[in-house]
DNA sequence: TTGTAGGCGTTATCAA
DNA sequence: TTGATAACGCCTACAA
């Protein structure tokens, strides 16, 4: 009955009628929503990523719910509880606690579930990140290619893949060339503004005093260039400079800053694409590990020291 | 019996058994979670909202689904369903396209809505907002106090309600010293950065020269920024320069950045308060109007000029 | 106090 | 093909 079927649409129309989705999602065990949980909404480098996700899954068919934790290990458990509560059927994450408990239990329930930029031991599960390793050991190379031999580093918690990373490339690339590490130049930060401030700030305490400084994130970045501008040092006549990871920040500040870029676009783009692959059943090629290149930007803020 | 109880207690804890809030949501009618609704994640300003809001939230058990339009009005509709589909209990939400429609309905199914940021004509509900015109007014103000004549105005799109306000202040204060407004040097942008960046040269090219611009949000001051670092321009003996909403980038940019501060934080504590007093059907001085003050930082990217 | 049945709005199953 | 019915997991009301 075509006709039937028409007035039904009609009537659809005219009392604009919806489904309800937590009825279906009951019944179904699917919700057609998927989890994005990072450590903090105040940070364009895990926002931007964000969006790159939602761009992806919006495709499929998928909406996304996002959450963070705050940099605070009992929210992350309290928020991926939160997602099993709402049902989604796969959860793409950047992990703070290297605890393997509850994201394995979570993949044991047969929810997909996709780690991005940090990477968990003892877990089976796909994992999105950058070379951190080679981004740090060719940033630090191009410095002693131009001659520096004092180099400070500027790394995050001891305890965070991606700064145990960064460091290993620090210290690889100054044993391929043959130099000394001095330990007093490797100051540890908590990836926050204010510690780039200070450990900036102690570095240039250090004797005798580095002529180059590396920063390793985004937020640190900021705050050794905060501390820059109260110092009455030359960039880059007296100090070279390399900071991480946002392009705008790059161009505004003077002399333009040499930089890491991560591809944030490209990490958002395939931890969903893999995640759509899981969520139809796909398994192949399980567990992906997708290490993504930086790209190195070398501008103003880097000098050449005759020797 | 208190045995049973402490028996069903141990094995719920021992079967790990979760209550399906789903089904609890589809029975209760509530879900205990708030919808927030932003135009963009790639903004730290909203985004600094949502993590106030949150917070106050959370201290009342409520939880957080964050979603963002992108600035797209067709987007925003949809989230907003998303959101109903999710069964929220309230919504906070900056708005973008000035349709009274779809809030109305949400409003009329006795969800309550709080407009941040934005104001819509013809929707009945509590709005925190800040005070732009006044905040433009200030600024303008110690401009035209130092002595500044000519001042560009870099402003947001015609139809957008803060832009309206900022720009009102900037005419008022012009009024009020008995100024005339010279229509050249109001250029309209679109709150993204490459508009700040492309109307800055814009303004460097009206004749007679403006001897200080002010730019009205925080994208749009990162194009001005980049735009001055490509000129010769030293500020602020040539140009002095008022931007607005990020407190960072005023402590980046050498030398460093006069501005318009938002209060984020208490925007996004309000807008929680609010919606907390709503969802207990305290219905007392509805609809709230709260319009919060905004704070002058002047600093050295500001001169005076000799008369 | 404790226990049980019915219904929230779907979908899936099975019979007609 | 169509239509009725059970079940998803929870809450609530009412009965015992």
């Amino acid at each position: 009955m075509d006709k039937n079927k028409q007035a039904i649409e009609a009537a659809i129309q005219k009392l604009d009628f919806k489904v309800n989705e937590m009825a279906r999602a009951l019944k179904t065990n699917r919700s057609m929503t998927v989890g994005v949980l990072i450590p903090n909404f105040e940070n364009i480098f895990f926002t931007s990523i964000v969006s790159n996700i939602e761009n992806g899954l919006l495709q499929e068919g998928y909406s996304t719910i996002v959450c963070d934790y705050k940099e605070n290990p009992l929210l992350e458990a309290e928020k991926l509880n939160f997602l099993l509560d709402k049902m989604v059927d796969g959860i793409i994450m950047m992990p703070l606690t290297d605890s393997d408990e509850l994201i394995n239990e979570i993949i044991s329930k047969d929810i997909p579930v996709i780690l991005i930029d940090r990477m968990i031991n003892n877990v089976n599960c796909d994992v999105v990140l950058v070379d951190n390793l080679n981004a740090s050991y060719n940033a630090v190379e191009q410095l002693i290619i131009r001659g520096h031999k004092r180099i400070g580093i500027i790394v995050g918690p001891e305890d965070v893949y991606t700064a145990q990373e960064r460091l290993k490339g620090y210290i690889r690339v100054h044993e391929d060339y043959g130099r000394e590490v001095d330990p007093r130049l490797i100051k540890y930060g908590d990836y926050q503004m204010q510690s780039g401030y200070e450990l900036f700030q102690e570095l240039l305490q250090v004797d005798p005093l580095p002529t180059a400084i590396y920063v390793t994130n985004y937020e640190m970045t900021l705050g050794a260039v905060i501390a820059i501008n109260e110092t009455n040092l030359k960039i880059p006549e007296d100090l070279s400079v390399i900071g991480f990871d946002n392009l705008a920040l790059a161009r505004i500040v003077k002399p333009s800053l040499s930089i890491v870029v991560q591809p944030m676009q490209q990490i958002g783009e395939v931890a969903a694409q893999i995640l759509l692959k899981r969520l139809k059943k796909d398994l192949s090629g399980f567990p992906a590990v997708v290490r993504l290149k930086t790209e190195l930007l070398i501008r103003d803020s880097v000098r050449s020291i005759e020797t």
